[in-house]
DNA sequence: CTGTGAATTATTCATTTGACCAGTAATCAT
DNA sequence: ATGATTACTGGTCAAATGAATAATTCACAG
Protein backbone atom coordinates (compact mmCIF):
# COMPACT_ATOMS: atom_id res chain seq x y z
CA UNK A 1 0.00 0.00 0.00
CA UNK A 2 1.36 2.97 -1.25
CA UNK A 3 0.93 5.67 1.75
CA UNK A 4 -0.48 8.78 0.72
CA UNK A 5 -2.17 10.25 -2.54
CA UNK A 6 -5.73 9.73 -3.08
CA UNK A 7 -7.99 7.02 -1.54
CA UNK A 8 -9.22 3.76 -3.58
CA UNK A 9 -5.72 3.63 -5.20
CA UNK A 10 -8.09 1.72 -7.68
CA UNK A 11 -6.71 3.15 -11.20
CA UNK A 12 -3.17 2.67 -11.88
CA UNK A 13 -2.17 5.98 -10.58
CA UNK A 14 1.76 5.37 -10.34
CA UNK A 15 2.01 7.53 -13.09
CA UNK A 16 -0.56 10.43 -12.42
CA UNK A 17 0.70 14.01 -12.94
CA UNK A 18 -2.15 15.67 -10.48
CA UNK A 19 -3.99 14.56 -8.22
CA UNK A 20 -7.39 13.10 -8.26
CA UNK A 21 -9.81 15.56 -8.25
CA UNK A 22 -12.91 15.37 -5.51
CA UNK A 23 -15.44 15.73 -7.84
CA UNK A 24 -13.97 12.61 -9.89
CA UNK A 25 -13.73 11.05 -6.49
CA UNK A 26 -17.23 11.69 -5.72
CA UNK A 27 -18.56 10.39 -8.80
CA UNK A 28 -16.81 7.02 -8.57
CA UNK A 29 -18.13 6.88 -4.84
CA UNK A 30 -21.47 7.57 -6.55
CA UNK A 31 -21.23 4.94 -9.29
CA UNK A 32 -19.50 2.29 -7.19
CA UNK A 33 -23.08 2.62 -4.37
CA UNK A 34 -25.10 2.30 -7.17
CA UNK A 35 -23.60 -0.68 -8.36
CA UNK A 36 -23.45 -2.42 -5.46
CA UNK A 37 -27.30 -1.98 -5.53
CA UNK A 38 -27.53 -3.32 -9.11
CA UNK A 39 -25.54 -5.99 -9.23
CA UNK A 40 -26.54 -7.77 -5.57
CA UNK A 41 -30.34 -7.32 -7.51
CA UNK A 42 -30.00 -7.97 -11.41
CA UNK A 43 -26.21 -9.94 -11.33
CA UNK A 44 -23.51 -9.23 -13.16
CA UNK A 45 -25.24 -9.90 -16.66
CA UNK A 46 -28.44 -8.51 -15.59
CA UNK A 47 -27.22 -4.82 -14.56
CA UNK A 48 -26.37 -2.83 -17.19
CA UNK A 49 -23.81 -0.16 -17.27
CA UNK A 50 -26.40 2.34 -18.44
CA UNK A 51 -29.10 1.43 -16.32
CA UNK A 52 -26.38 1.60 -13.28
CA UNK A 53 -25.13 5.31 -14.68
CA UNK A 54 -29.09 6.57 -14.80
CA UNK A 55 -29.61 5.30 -10.81
CA UNK A 56 -26.40 6.78 -10.12
CA UNK A 57 -27.09 10.36 -12.20
CA UNK A 58 -24.35 10.36 -14.33
CA UNK A 59 -23.43 9.44 -17.69
CA UNK A 60 -22.90 6.40 -18.92
CA UNK A 61 -19.16 7.07 -20.71
CA UNK A 62 -18.06 7.80 -17.21
CA UNK A 63 -18.12 4.32 -16.21
CA UNK A 64 -15.47 3.48 -19.14
CA UNK A 65 -13.80 6.78 -17.98
CA UNK A 66 -13.33 5.44 -14.41
CA UNK A 67 -13.44 1.98 -13.83
CA UNK A 68 -12.39 0.50 -18.08
CA UNK A 69 -14.84 -1.55 -18.24
CA UNK A 70 -18.04 -3.36 -15.95
CA UNK A 71 -15.86 -6.00 -14.34
CA UNK A 72 -13.63 -3.60 -13.26
CA UNK A 73 -16.34 -1.48 -11.92
CA UNK A 74 -17.77 -5.00 -10.32
CA UNK A 75 -14.91 -6.21 -8.19
CA UNK A 76 -14.30 -1.78 -7.06
CA UNK A 77 -18.29 -2.66 -6.06
CA UNK A 78 -16.91 -5.63 -4.00
CA UNK A 79 -13.72 -3.77 -2.68
CA UNK A 80 -16.34 -1.52 -1.36
CA UNK A 81 -18.94 -4.05 -0.14
CA UNK A 82 -16.12 -5.80 1.64
CA UNK A 83 -14.50 -2.86 2.96
CA UNK A 84 -17.71 -1.34 4.76
CA UNK A 85 -18.17 -4.83 6.43
CA UNK A 86 -14.09 -5.10 7.71
CA UNK A 87 -14.64 -1.08 9.18
CA UNK A 88 -17.76 -1.73 10.57
CA UNK A 89 -16.72 -4.60 12.49
CA UNK A 90 -13.16 -3.66 13.32
CA UNK A 91 -15.04 -0.44 15.04
CA UNK A 92 -17.18 -2.36 17.02
CA UNK A 93 -14.20 -5.11 18.10
CA UNK A 94 -12.36 -2.01 19.52
CA UNK A 95 -15.66 -1.20 21.46
CA UNK A 96 -15.93 -4.61 22.84
CA UNK A 97 -12.32 -4.57 23.67
CA UNK A 98 -12.80 -4.67 27.72
CA UNK A 99 -15.71 -7.04 27.16
CA UNK A 100 -16.13 -10.61 28.42
CA UNK A 101 -15.70 -13.66 25.58
CA UNK A 102 -19.03 -14.84 26.52
CA UNK A 103 -20.88 -11.10 26.03
CA UNK A 104 -18.24 -10.75 23.09
CA UNK A 105 -19.52 -13.43 21.23
CA UNK A 106 -23.24 -12.62 21.85
CA UNK A 107 -22.06 -8.93 20.95
CA UNK A 108 -20.60 -10.43 17.96
CA UNK A 109 -23.64 -12.67 16.73
CA UNK A 110 -26.48 -9.77 17.44
CA UNK A 111 -24.29 -7.47 15.79
CA UNK A 112 -24.08 -9.45 12.62
CA UNK A 113 -27.73 -9.85 12.30
CA UNK A 114 -27.99 -6.05 12.81
CA UNK A 115 -25.70 -5.53 9.97
CA UNK A 116 -26.95 -8.12 7.66
CA UNK A 117 -30.55 -6.18 7.99
CA UNK A 118 -28.67 -2.93 6.76
CA UNK A 119 -26.55 -4.36 3.74
CA UNK A 120 -29.18 -7.21 2.49
CA UNK A 121 -26.91 -6.55 -0.65
CA UNK A 122 -24.26 -8.49 0.88
CA UNK A 123 -25.83 -12.02 0.81
CA UNK A 124 -27.19 -10.77 -2.52
CA UNK A 125 -24.12 -10.46 -3.67
CA UNK A 126 -22.73 -14.18 -2.95
CA UNK A 127 -25.69 -15.62 -3.89
CA UNK A 128 -25.14 -14.02 -8.06
CA UNK A 129 -21.93 -15.75 -7.77
CA UNK A 130 -22.12 -18.61 -5.42
CA UNK A 131 -23.55 -21.42 -7.47
CA UNK A 132 -21.42 -21.47 -10.59
CA UNK A 133 -17.64 -21.38 -9.83
CA UNK A 134 -16.81 -18.84 -12.56
CA UNK A 135 -14.04 -16.83 -12.61
CA UNK A 136 -15.61 -13.50 -10.55
CA UNK A 137 -16.43 -16.06 -7.25
CA UNK A 138 -12.79 -17.32 -7.65
CA UNK A 139 -11.45 -13.62 -7.05
CA UNK A 140 -13.88 -13.28 -4.60
CA UNK A 141 -13.05 -16.01 -2.55
CA UNK A 142 -9.56 -15.06 -3.12
CA UNK A 143 -9.35 -11.39 -2.45
CA UNK A 144 -12.03 -11.05 0.13
CA UNK A 145 -14.08 -14.27 1.97
CA UNK A 146 -10.95 -15.89 2.53
CA UNK A 147 -9.65 -13.55 4.88
CA UNK A 148 -12.90 -13.11 6.89
CA UNK A 149 -13.40 -17.29 7.64
CA UNK A 150 -10.58 -17.58 9.99
CA UNK A 151 -12.20 -14.53 12.09
CA UNK A 152 -15.50 -16.15 12.03
CA UNK A 153 -13.47 -19.19 12.88
CA UNK A 154 -11.65 -17.28 16.02
CA UNK A 155 -15.34 -16.45 17.29
CA UNK A 156 -16.34 -20.03 17.19
CA UNK A 157 -13.05 -20.91 19.44
CA UNK A 158 -14.34 -17.72 22.04
CA UNK A 159 -17.66 -19.73 21.94
CA UNK A 160 -16.47 -23.32 22.21
CA UNK A 161 -14.22 -22.18 24.85
CA UNK A 162 -16.78 -20.98 26.94
CA UNK A 163 -19.29 -24.22 25.99
CA UNK A 164 -21.66 -22.28 24.69
CA UNK A 165 -21.75 -23.10 21.22
CA UNK A 166 -23.99 -25.43 19.52
CA UNK A 167 -22.30 -28.58 18.25
CA UNK A 168 -21.37 -28.85 14.64
CA UNK A 169 -18.44 -28.41 12.21
CA UNK A 170 -17.14 -24.82 11.34
CA UNK A 171 -18.23 -24.74 7.99
CA UNK A 172 -21.66 -26.06 8.40
CA UNK A 173 -22.15 -23.49 11.48
CA UNK A 174 -20.53 -20.55 9.41
CA UNK A 175 -23.34 -21.12 6.31
CA UNK A 176 -26.19 -21.68 8.92
CA UNK A 177 -25.64 -18.66 10.95
CA UNK A 178 -25.25 -16.62 7.54
CA UNK A 179 -28.09 -17.64 6.39
CA UNK A 180 -30.51 -17.23 9.49
CA UNK A 181 -29.31 -14.01 9.79
CA UNK A 182 -29.27 -12.75 6.56
CA UNK A 183 -31.89 -14.58 4.34
CA UNK A 184 -34.86 -12.35 6.00
CA UNK A 185 -33.27 -9.29 4.82
CA UNK A 186 -32.24 -10.46 1.86
CA UNK A 187 -35.69 -11.52 0.69
CA UNK A 188 -37.69 -8.48 2.71
CA UNK A 189 -40.13 -7.63 -0.29
CA UNK A 190 -41.03 -10.90 -0.31
CA UNK A 191 -41.46 -11.33 3.22
CA UNK A 192 -43.51 -8.56 3.62
CA UNK A 193 -46.13 -9.85 0.90
CA UNK A 194 -46.19 -12.96 2.35
CA UNK A 195 -46.70 -12.43 5.68
CA UNK A 196 -47.14 -8.70 6.29
CA UNK A 197 -44.44 -7.98 8.27
CA UNK A 198 -41.15 -5.61 7.36
CA UNK A 199 -37.72 -6.93 8.88
CA UNK A 200 -36.31 -3.84 8.46
CA UNK A 201 -38.28 -2.02 11.47
CA UNK A 202 -35.75 -1.98 14.41
CA UNK A 203 -38.41 -4.57 16.67
CA UNK A 204 -37.95 -6.83 14.00
CA UNK A 205 -34.10 -7.13 13.63
CA UNK A 206 -34.12 -6.88 17.52
CA UNK A 207 -36.42 -10.10 17.25
CA UNK A 208 -34.38 -11.96 14.73
CA UNK A 209 -31.14 -10.97 16.65
CA UNK A 210 -32.50 -13.22 19.81
CA UNK A 211 -33.73 -15.82 17.71
CA UNK A 212 -30.54 -16.43 15.44
CA UNK A 213 -28.32 -16.13 18.89
CA UNK A 214 -30.69 -18.88 20.84
CA UNK A 215 -29.97 -20.76 17.45
CA UNK A 216 -26.37 -20.83 17.62
CA UNK A 217 -25.70 -20.80 21.54
CA UNK A 218 -26.70 -23.56 23.66
CA UNK A 219 -28.87 -23.26 26.77
CA UNK A 220 -26.80 -22.14 30.17
CA UNK B 1 -58.51 -27.53 -13.56
CA UNK B 2 -59.57 -28.93 -16.19
CA UNK B 3 -59.83 -32.97 -15.89
CA UNK B 4 -57.64 -34.97 -19.02
CA UNK B 5 -55.98 -33.10 -21.99
CA UNK B 6 -52.73 -32.92 -21.66
CA UNK B 7 -50.42 -31.90 -18.36
CA UNK B 8 -48.72 -28.42 -17.76
CA UNK B 9 -51.98 -26.86 -19.15
CA UNK B 10 -50.24 -23.67 -18.98
CA UNK B 11 -50.54 -22.63 -23.14
CA UNK B 12 -54.67 -22.02 -23.37
CA UNK B 13 -55.67 -25.13 -25.29
CA UNK B 14 -59.35 -24.28 -24.76
CA UNK B 15 -59.51 -24.18 -28.72
CA UNK B 16 -57.44 -26.88 -29.15
CA UNK B 17 -57.93 -29.44 -32.10
CA UNK B 18 -55.46 -32.26 -31.28
CA UNK B 19 -53.81 -33.97 -28.47
CA UNK B 20 -50.54 -32.12 -27.92
CA UNK B 21 -48.18 -34.36 -29.23
CA UNK B 22 -45.39 -36.38 -27.13
CA UNK B 23 -42.14 -34.58 -28.92
CA UNK B 24 -43.88 -31.46 -27.75
CA UNK B 25 -44.23 -32.42 -24.34
CA UNK B 26 -40.63 -33.71 -24.54
CA UNK B 27 -38.96 -30.39 -25.93
CA UNK B 28 -41.28 -28.55 -23.36
CA UNK B 29 -39.85 -30.07 -20.49
CA UNK B 30 -36.29 -29.99 -21.69
CA UNK B 31 -36.55 -25.94 -22.16
CA UNK B 32 -38.32 -25.61 -18.85
CA UNK B 33 -35.95 -28.23 -16.55
CA UNK B 34 -33.05 -25.89 -18.36
CA UNK B 35 -34.31 -22.57 -17.86
CA UNK B 36 -34.78 -23.58 -14.23
CA UNK B 37 -31.58 -23.79 -13.54
CA UNK B 38 -30.22 -20.45 -15.78
CA UNK B 39 -32.81 -18.39 -14.13
CA UNK B 40 -31.65 -19.47 -10.90
CA UNK B 41 -27.95 -19.12 -11.75
CA UNK B 42 -28.32 -15.47 -13.66
CA UNK B 43 -31.76 -14.12 -12.71
CA UNK B 44 -34.13 -12.76 -15.34
CA UNK B 45 -32.77 -10.58 -17.13
CA UNK B 46 -29.52 -12.22 -17.27
CA UNK B 47 -31.00 -15.58 -18.45
CA UNK B 48 -31.08 -14.89 -22.18
CA UNK B 49 -33.38 -17.43 -24.23
CA UNK B 50 -30.60 -17.89 -26.49
CA UNK B 51 -28.90 -19.65 -24.01
CA UNK B 52 -31.54 -21.45 -22.53
CA UNK B 53 -32.05 -22.59 -26.03
CA UNK B 54 -28.66 -23.87 -26.84
CA UNK B 55 -28.47 -25.31 -22.99
CA UNK B 56 -31.46 -27.61 -23.92
CA UNK B 57 -30.51 -28.43 -26.86
CA UNK B 58 -33.33 -26.78 -28.93
CA UNK B 59 -33.94 -24.44 -31.55
CA UNK B 60 -34.53 -20.45 -30.19
CA UNK B 61 -37.33 -20.05 -31.57
CA UNK B 62 -38.86 -23.24 -30.19
CA UNK B 63 -39.40 -20.88 -26.75
CA UNK B 64 -41.48 -18.07 -28.55
CA UNK B 65 -43.13 -21.29 -30.05
CA UNK B 66 -44.20 -22.96 -26.60
CA UNK B 67 -44.09 -19.89 -24.13
CA UNK B 68 -45.16 -17.15 -26.28
CA UNK B 69 -42.18 -15.31 -24.80
CA UNK B 70 -39.36 -14.91 -21.92
CA UNK B 71 -42.13 -14.14 -18.74
CA UNK B 72 -44.11 -16.91 -19.62
CA UNK B 73 -41.36 -19.11 -19.71
CA UNK B 74 -39.78 -17.55 -16.23
CA UNK B 75 -43.50 -18.62 -15.08
CA UNK B 76 -43.07 -22.16 -16.48
CA UNK B 77 -40.69 -22.22 -14.58
CA UNK B 78 -41.74 -21.34 -11.20
CA UNK B 79 -44.15 -23.91 -11.21
CA UNK B 80 -42.47 -26.83 -11.89
CA UNK B 81 -39.62 -25.97 -9.51
CA UNK B 82 -43.18 -25.77 -6.91
CA UNK B 83 -44.20 -28.25 -8.27
CA UNK B 84 -41.56 -30.78 -7.64
CA UNK B 85 -41.70 -29.63 -4.13
CA UNK B 86 -45.30 -30.22 -3.25
CA UNK B 87 -44.61 -33.88 -5.20
CA UNK B 88 -41.63 -34.64 -2.91
CA UNK B 89 -43.21 -33.26 0.45
CA UNK B 90 -46.77 -35.15 -0.39
CA UNK B 91 -45.23 -38.26 -1.27
CA UNK B 92 -42.98 -37.88 2.59
CA UNK B 93 -45.84 -36.69 4.28
CA UNK B 94 -47.88 -39.74 3.30
CA UNK B 95 -44.87 -41.96 4.30
CA UNK B 96 -44.62 -40.27 7.50
CA UNK B 97 -48.47 -40.60 8.46
CA UNK B 98 -48.19 -43.19 11.23
CA UNK B 99 -45.04 -41.59 13.46
CA UNK B 100 -46.16 -39.50 16.33
CA UNK B 101 -45.96 -35.95 16.38
CA UNK B 102 -42.30 -35.25 17.44
CA UNK B 103 -40.30 -37.66 14.70
CA UNK B 104 -42.72 -36.04 12.19
CA UNK B 105 -41.56 -32.80 12.75
CA UNK B 106 -37.76 -33.87 12.66
CA UNK B 107 -38.31 -35.83 9.77
CA UNK B 108 -39.57 -32.56 8.23
CA UNK B 109 -36.82 -30.36 9.55
CA UNK B 110 -34.31 -32.69 7.86
CA UNK B 111 -35.89 -33.53 4.77
CA UNK B 112 -36.00 -29.71 4.01
CA UNK B 113 -32.00 -29.99 4.61
CA UNK B 114 -31.84 -32.59 2.06
CA UNK B 115 -34.65 -31.20 -0.49
CA UNK B 116 -32.67 -28.17 -0.35
CA UNK B 117 -29.17 -30.02 -1.13
CA UNK B 118 -31.13 -31.64 -4.01
CA UNK B 119 -32.41 -28.34 -5.53
CA UNK B 120 -30.36 -25.44 -4.73
CA UNK B 121 -32.14 -23.50 -7.54
CA UNK B 122 -35.07 -23.19 -4.61
CA UNK B 123 -33.91 -20.57 -2.79
CA UNK B 124 -31.64 -18.79 -5.36
CA UNK B 125 -34.83 -18.27 -7.90
CA UNK B 126 -36.24 -16.76 -4.43
CA UNK B 127 -33.28 -14.56 -3.66
CA UNK B 128 -33.39 -12.88 -7.79
CA UNK B 129 -36.84 -11.39 -7.40
CA UNK B 130 -37.19 -11.65 -3.29
CA UNK B 131 -35.52 -8.02 -2.67
CA UNK B 132 -36.91 -5.63 -5.03
CA UNK B 133 -41.11 -6.34 -5.01
CA UNK B 134 -41.62 -6.02 -9.00
CA UNK B 135 -44.47 -7.83 -10.51
CA UNK B 136 -42.46 -11.22 -10.97
CA UNK B 137 -42.20 -11.72 -7.04
CA UNK B 138 -45.77 -10.65 -6.56
CA UNK B 139 -46.80 -13.70 -8.74
CA UNK B 140 -44.28 -15.77 -6.88
CA UNK B 141 -45.69 -15.22 -3.70
CA UNK B 142 -49.62 -15.38 -4.73
CA UNK B 143 -49.54 -18.13 -6.86
CA UNK B 144 -47.30 -19.82 -4.80
CA UNK B 145 -45.29 -18.92 -1.74
CA UNK B 146 -48.97 -18.03 -0.24
CA UNK B 147 -50.28 -21.51 -0.27
CA UNK B 148 -47.08 -23.15 1.68
CA UNK B 149 -46.45 -20.81 4.35
CA UNK B 150 -49.46 -22.01 6.54
CA UNK B 151 -48.04 -25.33 6.10
CA UNK B 152 -45.14 -24.07 7.72
CA UNK B 153 -47.18 -22.74 10.41
CA UNK B 154 -48.93 -26.06 10.68
CA UNK B 155 -45.48 -28.27 11.34
CA UNK B 156 -44.40 -25.07 13.86
CA UNK B 157 -48.12 -25.95 15.61
CA UNK B 158 -47.63 -29.68 16.19
CA UNK B 159 -43.54 -28.78 17.50
CA UNK B 160 -44.91 -26.14 19.65
CA UNK B 161 -47.29 -28.70 20.72
CA UNK B 162 -44.68 -30.80 21.85
CA UNK B 163 -42.26 -28.32 23.39
CA UNK B 164 -39.79 -28.83 21.53
CA UNK B 165 -39.46 -25.35 19.48
CA UNK B 166 -37.21 -22.71 19.97
CA UNK B 167 -38.82 -19.34 20.91
CA UNK B 168 -39.62 -16.74 18.42
CA UNK B 169 -42.49 -15.38 16.12
CA UNK B 170 -43.33 -17.46 13.14
CA UNK B 171 -41.89 -15.73 10.46
CA UNK B 172 -38.30 -14.89 11.98
CA UNK B 173 -38.14 -18.97 12.86
CA UNK B 174 -39.47 -19.33 8.85
CA UNK B 175 -36.92 -17.61 7.44
CA UNK B 176 -33.79 -18.74 9.82
CA UNK B 177 -34.60 -21.73 9.11
CA UNK B 178 -35.25 -21.79 5.41
CA UNK B 179 -31.85 -19.34 5.07
CA UNK B 180 -29.89 -22.12 7.62
CA UNK B 181 -30.90 -25.19 5.75
CA UNK B 182 -30.15 -23.81 2.07
CA UNK B 183 -27.40 -21.38 2.05
CA UNK B 184 -24.37 -23.59 2.17
CA UNK B 185 -26.08 -24.94 -1.03
CA UNK B 186 -27.32 -22.61 -2.69
CA UNK B 187 -23.51 -21.33 -2.31
CA UNK B 188 -22.00 -24.89 -2.71
CA UNK B 189 -19.29 -23.83 -5.39
CA UNK B 190 -18.07 -20.58 -2.81
CA UNK B 191 -18.11 -23.34 -0.02
CA UNK B 192 -15.80 -25.75 -1.71
CA UNK B 193 -13.54 -22.58 -2.95
CA UNK B 194 -13.28 -21.18 0.47
CA UNK B 195 -13.31 -24.40 2.97
CA UNK B 196 -12.41 -26.94 0.89
CA UNK B 197 -15.39 -29.15 1.75
CA UNK B 198 -17.81 -30.19 -0.87
CA UNK B 199 -21.69 -29.51 1.00
CA UNK B 200 -23.29 -31.85 -1.38
CA UNK B 201 -21.71 -35.22 -0.71
CA UNK B 202 -23.97 -37.42 1.92
CA UNK B 203 -21.75 -37.19 4.73
CA UNK B 204 -22.14 -33.19 4.55
CA UNK B 205 -26.04 -32.92 3.77
CA UNK B 206 -26.53 -35.25 7.33
CA UNK B 207 -23.82 -33.32 9.09
CA UNK B 208 -25.86 -30.05 7.94
CA UNK B 209 -29.38 -31.75 8.87
CA UNK B 210 -28.39 -32.69 12.07
CA UNK B 211 -26.83 -29.24 13.18
CA UNK B 212 -30.77 -27.31 11.91
CA UNK B 213 -32.52 -29.63 13.62
CA UNK B 214 -30.52 -28.77 16.60
CA UNK B 215 -30.36 -25.08 16.19
CA UNK B 216 -34.38 -25.01 15.86
CA UNK B 217 -35.23 -27.53 18.39
CA UNK B 218 -34.37 -27.13 22.38
CA UNK B 219 -32.61 -29.53 24.10
CA UNK B 220 -34.68 -32.45 25.71
C1' DC C 1 -4.16 34.36 -15.69
C1' DT C 2 -3.34 30.74 -18.33
C1' DG C 3 -2.31 26.45 -20.38
C1' DT C 4 -2.38 21.59 -19.49
C1' DG C 5 -4.20 17.51 -18.01
C1' DA C 6 -8.31 15.49 -16.11
C1' DA C 7 -13.45 14.98 -15.96
C1' DT C 8 -17.52 14.93 -18.50
C1' DT C 9 -20.65 14.79 -22.47
C1' DA C 10 -22.54 13.44 -26.86
C1' DT C 11 -22.26 10.29 -30.40
C1' DT C 12 -21.12 6.20 -32.76
C1' DC C 13 -20.25 1.12 -33.53
C1' DA C 14 -20.29 -3.79 -33.53
C1' DT C 15 -22.90 -7.34 -30.93
C1' DT C 16 -26.41 -9.25 -28.65
C1' DT C 17 -31.17 -10.03 -27.42
C1' DG C 18 -36.28 -10.91 -27.53
C1' DA C 19 -39.52 -11.41 -30.71
C1' DC C 20 -41.37 -12.32 -35.18
C1' DC C 21 -42.29 -14.68 -39.61
C1' DA C 22 -42.21 -17.54 -43.67
C1' DG C 23 -41.35 -22.01 -44.90
C1' DT C 24 -40.64 -27.08 -43.90
C1' DA C 25 -41.16 -31.43 -41.52
C1' DA C 26 -43.50 -34.38 -38.56
C1' DT C 27 -47.86 -36.28 -36.66
C1' DC C 28 -52.49 -37.32 -36.14
C1' DA C 29 -57.72 -37.71 -37.20
C1' DT C 30 -60.41 -39.35 -40.60
C1' DA D 1 -53.62 -42.36 -47.83
C1' DT D 2 -54.32 -37.64 -47.22
C1' DG D 3 -55.40 -33.36 -45.66
C1' DA D 4 -55.33 -30.61 -41.60
C1' DT D 5 -52.82 -29.36 -37.63
C1' DT D 6 -49.02 -29.05 -34.83
C1' DA D 7 -43.85 -28.97 -34.18
C1' DC D 8 -39.81 -27.23 -35.71
C1' DT D 9 -36.06 -24.53 -38.59
C1' DG D 10 -33.57 -20.74 -40.34
C1' DG D 11 -33.45 -16.15 -40.97
C1' DT D 12 -34.69 -11.27 -39.97
C1' DC D 13 -35.70 -6.97 -37.32
C1' DA D 14 -35.80 -3.29 -34.09
C1' DA D 15 -34.16 -2.29 -29.74
C1' DA D 16 -30.59 -2.80 -26.23
C1' DT D 17 -25.93 -3.16 -24.59
C1' DG D 18 -20.71 -2.61 -23.65
C1' DA D 19 -17.30 -0.15 -25.35
C1' DA D 20 -14.79 3.31 -27.97
C1' DT D 21 -14.05 8.06 -29.78
C1' DA D 22 -14.10 12.93 -30.40
C1' DA D 23 -15.41 17.16 -28.64
C1' DT D 24 -16.25 20.06 -24.62
C1' DT D 25 -16.00 21.69 -19.94
C1' DC D 26 -13.64 21.95 -15.74
C1' DA D 27 -9.94 22.43 -12.12
C1' DC D 28 -5.61 23.24 -10.75
C1' DA D 29 -0.37 24.05 -10.92
C1' DG D 30 2.79 27.38 -12.21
Amino acid sequence: MTPARGPASKPDDSQRKRRPQARALATRDQIVSTAIVCFSNLGFEGATTRWIAEQAGVNQGLITHHFKNKEELWKAAVDRLFANFRNDFAARMEAWQDADRATRVRLIIRHFVRYASEHPEQLRFMMQEGLNSGPRMQWLVENHLSAHYPQFQAMLRDARAENMLIEGDDVHIFYAFVGAASTIFALSAECEHLTGLDPATEKSIEAHAKLVEAMLLVTP
